[in-house]
DNA sequence: AGTGCAGTTGACTTT
DNA sequence: TAAAGTCAACTGCAC
C-alpha cells in the first residue's frame, strides 16, 4: 500500500512501478574502468537517468576456458569501481544471471530507451548472447549503441586501411565522462534481490594473494611503477621467465578486462618516448600495444579459429592424442625442467612471459606432437590475462595451424640455458630439483648416479625422464611442415588467409611505433 | 715470431 | 620473440 520514492523519483507502489521513468543502461562487459570510457561519456551526454550494471552470466562462467581466477579478478574490478563511484553517489549494480533475463526483468519496471556498451571481441558464447541482446532490444524498442573497443574495427573484409585507423584512434582524445553530471538511476531496496550476487560461488568473493589484484586503481599502480621505473629493463628482461615478472608491464590482465584502454597506455608511452624517458623501451612497448590489437583484429575477422584450424585444409593433418602426454604437460611433469617450471608457475600465479608461453605451446604441439585444441583451453584457464583475441591466433600460429609462418620449434633445453642460466626460476617452481646446481639443472637426466644421490633427486623416481627426445621430435615436425606446405589445399587456404588478414606492408611503414624493430637486448 | 689448426663467435641464410 | 646450417673472422695454443 505504501508508495516508495527512490532518490531519483522512481515511483513504486506494492513493488510495482506507478510511473515508468525513461532511462538508459550502461552495460559494462570487458571495459571495467571509468576513464577513457565511451559508453559512460555518451550516457552523461544524453542526461537521462542511467543504470550502470554488470552481469555475472552463469552460462559464460561455465565455459571451458573460464576459471575462478578470471571471475575473482572481475569481481575485484567491480569492487574498485563501486568504491570510486561512491563519492558521486552512483550505484553500480552487479547481477548474477543471464543478461537477457536480467534485462527482461528490468524492462518490466523501467522504460529503457538506450543501452550503451562496448563491442566485444570474445568467445562464441558471448557473440551468441549479444545476438540475443540485439533481438531483445529490437523487440522492446531499445536503441543499443555499441562503441568500438581499442583499435578493433568490426565488419572489415580485409586489412586495407586498418593500420591507419589504429593510428588515428590511438592519437584521438580520450573519452572523458564528467561523473558529477551523470544522472544515476537508483533501484529501490526492494529490487535488490534481483541482483542475486549472494549466490555467486564463494571462491569468487575471496581474494587470493597469488594473483594480481583486479581493479582500475590497481591497474594504475602497475602502470605508474612500470612507466616510472620497471620499464628500464623491459627489452633486456622480457624473454627471461624470472626477470620478466618485474620488468614487463604486467598490465595484460587489466587490458583483458578493460581496466585500462590501449589508448591510455599508448599516449603515455609516446609522451615518455618524446621526453627521452627510456625511449627505446617506450618504443618497444608501443609496438607491443600494436601487436595486441593486430591479433585481436585477426580473431574479430576469423573467429572460427576458436574451435577449428584457421587453415581449413589442416583438418586432415590432425594429430593423435596421447592422454598421458597431455596430462604430463598440464601437470608440469614432462621431464623438461624449464617447461615444467613454466607450467607450474602459470598455474599458481596466472602469469608467464610471452616467450615461455610460446615454448609451452611448442612443446605440446611439436615436441609432444599433440593437437592444439585441448592445450589452448587449458592455458586459457590458467592465464589470468586470458584474451581470446590474442590467445587463439597466437596458439594457432605457434602450433603451425595457420601454416604460412615458418615453424617455430623452441628447444626446451636451449631456452633453459639461455633464459634461466642459473636455474633460479626452475628451482623455485620444481622443488624436486631444488638441490641441483646449474648447469646440471637444465638436463638433470644427464646426472650420474652419484650426482643424483648427492643432489637428492633420482631421475625416474623423484623427477621424470623427458617424455620424448626433443631432437627427434623436432626433426619429425619439420618434415611434417614440409609435407603440409606442399599440399595444394593448404596453399590455397594460406593465400586466402594472407589476403584477408595481413596488413599491407606499405601501411605498416607509417606507424612510428613499428619503425624500430624489437631488440633482444 | 710466425704458422697451422682446432675450436669459437657472430652474421647471415635456409627451412 | 626459432633453430640449424654455413662461412668467415677470430682466438688460443702447440710447435
Amino acid at each position: 500500500m505504501q508508495t516508495i520514492s527512490s532518490s531519483k523519483g522512481l515511483l513504486i507502489e506494492n513493488n510495482k512501478p506507478v510511473q515508468r521513468t525513461p532511462c538508459q543502461i550502461v552495460w559494462l562487459k570487458r571495459d571495467l574502468r571509468l576513464r577513457d570510457h565511451a559508453p559512460l561519456q555518451a550516457a552523461v551526454a544524453t542526461g537521462l537517468p542511467t543504470l550502470l550494471c554488470f552481469c555475472f552470466e552463469p552460462s559464460y562462467m561455465h565455459c571451458p576456458e573460464s576459471d575462478v581466477r578470471h571471475w575473482r579478478f572481475i569481481r575485484q574490478c567491480l569492487d574498485d569501481l563501486q568504491q570510486q563511484l561512491k563519492p558521486f553517489h552512483i550505484p553500480l549494480y552487479v547481477f548474477y544471471g543471464e543478461v537477457i533475463e536480467v534485462f527482461e526483468q528490468l524492462a518490466d519496471f523501467l522504460d529503457i530507451r538506450f543501452l550503451y556498451s562496448y563491442q566485444e571481441t570474445n568467445l562464441q558464447i558471448t557473440f551468441e548472447r549479444d545476438k540475443a541482446v540485439k533481438k531483445f532490444c529490437q523487440s522492446k524498442g531499445i536503441v543499443w549503441k555499441e562503441f568500438p573497443s581499442n583499435g578493433i574495427v568490426r565488419g572489415l573484409k580485409n586489412r586495407q586501411g586498418w593500420v591507419e585507423e589504429w593510428q588515428r584512434r590511438m592519437e584521438a582524445a580520450q573519452h572523458t565522462a564528467d561523473l558529477r553530471a551523470l544522472h544515476p538511476l537508483m533501484l529501490p531496496q526492494e529490487w535488490q534481490p534481483l541482483c542475486r550476487t549472494q549466490q555467486l560461488p564463494e571462491a569468487i568473493l575471496k581474494n587470493d594473494k597469488n594473483f594480481q589484484p583486479g581493479g582500475e586503481t590497481n591497474a594504475w599502480r602497475y602502470a605508474e611503477s612500470f612507466f616510472r621505473e620497471r620499464a628500464a629493463n623491459y627489452s633486456r628482461h622480457m624473454s627471461k621467465p624470472e626477470e620478466s615478472r618485474r620488468s614487463c608491464s604486467r598490465l595484460s590482465p587489466y587490458l583483458a578486462y578493460g581496466a585500462l584502454s590501449i589508448r591510455q597506455l599508448y599516449q603515455i608511452a609516446k609522451k615518455q618516448e618524446a621526453n627521452g624517458m627510456m625511449p627505446l623501451q617506450m618504443r618497444n612497448f608501443q609496438a607491443r600495444l600494436w601487436w595486441h590489437c593486430h591479433y585481436i583484429q585477426k580473431f574479430e575477422m576469423e573467429c572460427r579459429m576458436e574451435s577449428a584450424c584457421i587453415n581449413r585444409a589442416h583438418q586432415k593433418f590432425a594429430k593423435p592424442i596421447i592422454p598421458a602426454y597431455l596430462e604430463a604437460w598440464q601437470k608440469g611433469t614432462t621431464g623438461f625442467p624449464l617447461v615444467d617450471a613454466c607450467m607450474r608457475a602459470v598455474a599458481a600465479t596466472g602469469y608467464l612471459n610471452f616467450r615461455m608461453r610460446a615454448m609451452l605451446v611448442s612443446v605440446l604441439t611439436h615436441t609432444l606432437w599433440q593437437d592444439w585444441q585441448p592445450g589452448a583451453v587449458h592455458l586459457a584457464r590458467l592465464f589470468l590475462d586470458f584474451e581470446p583475441g590474442i590467445h587463439y591466433p597466437q596458439f594457432q600460429m605457434q602450433s603451425f595451424a595457420i601454416g604460412h609462418h615458418f615453424l617455430r620449434i623452441y628447444h626446451p633445453v636451449k631456452q633453459s640455458y639461455e633464459h634461466d642460466p642459473q636455474g633460479n626460476f626452475i628451482r623455485k617452481w620444481v622443488p624436486e630439483l631444488q638441490h641441483v646446481p646449474a648447469p646440471l639443472i637444465h638436463e638433470p637426466w644427464k646426472m650420474t648416479a652419484m650426482e643424483q644421490q648427492f643432489y637428492k633427486c633420482r631421475i625416474g623416481a623423484d623427477y621424470p625422464f623427458p617424455l620424448v627426445n626433443h631432437q627427434q621430435a623436432a626433426t619429425k615436425a619439420r618434415l611434417w611442415q614440409k609435407a603440409m606446405e606442399q599440399d595444394p589445399e593448404v596453399k590455397a587456404e594460406n593465400e586466402r588467409i594472407v589476403k584477408k588478414l595481413s596488413n599491407p606492408k606499405a601501411e605498416m611503414k607509417h606507424i612510428p611505433a613499428l619503425a624500430t624493430p624489437m631488440r633482444k637486448q
